[in-house]
DNA sequence: TTCTTTCATCGCAAATCTACGATGATACTT
DNA sequence: AAGTATCATCGTAGATTTGCGATGAAAGAA
């Protein structure tokens, strides 16, 4: 199982961008959005049981038709809670623990 | 000021709700779908920095029509996150702590 | 009572979201 | 090249959300 597309995880890392301010209530909302969807949390949810990326079997865990599972993992992908990577002729999905710990971070400023 | 509608706030209070598996999911989709806009992530943050509830100020700090705003409270209060009591004519919100602790928790397990 | 203030609800239009089947794109296999 | 597998995108129908003005409900003031 190739695990190229996972970046590294460095709980170190520190994010300097501030958690409050317009610019961070407009990111809230936006991450947030992506996560108010029963079938994109379950999504986050099973790459999160995986510690390594996942490769074409997120939609045999959901109730949903192909292109539906692809449509919420677009909206996953456009906010940077998931990335994807080409792995011949699959893709394989994981979680960014930066944008994960982003979320943390404004969620608990609230 | 008033303060009665503000509940206590009791950091050792644990929340013995498990963090996952198909209802915590739900649950976390709920409240972010809640926190899914602009709009009501201001909401939040305008009665975060107030430490105490806060009567009828609410409509002048977003750039929206009383109905609308009204509208974006509903939504906050059907999750818990905003509760709000009577004070004459007034009304008094405030955020619920309980609440904002369990969606801490909820995102701190993905 | 009548007026005013404050907030909720109604009704509606426009925008967005959700889900699906059909189709397209890409890469591997034979 | 032809076939298969995997995932993205297109097109569309139905549902939901968003925003607003108008109206309703409740409480205090005159």
């Amino acid at each position: 199982m190739k695990e190229f597309c996972c970046p590294e995880n460095e709980p170190n890392e520190s994010d300097l961008r501030p958690v409050e301010g317009p610019d961070a209530e407009q990111e809230l909302a936006a991450l947030a959005k992506a996560l108010g969807h029963p079938a994109r949390v379950q999504i986050v949810r099973f790459l999160s049981r995986r510690s390594t990326c996942v490769c074409g079997e997120i939609v045999d865990q959901l109730p949903l038709s192909q292109s539906t599972v692809s449509q919420h993992l677009k909206v996953l992908k456009e906010v940077d809670i998931v990335q994807g990577s080409i792995d011949g002729p699959r893709v394989c999905y994981c979680l960014n623990p930066r944008t994960l710990r982003r979320l943390r971070a404004l969620i608990s400023s609230l």
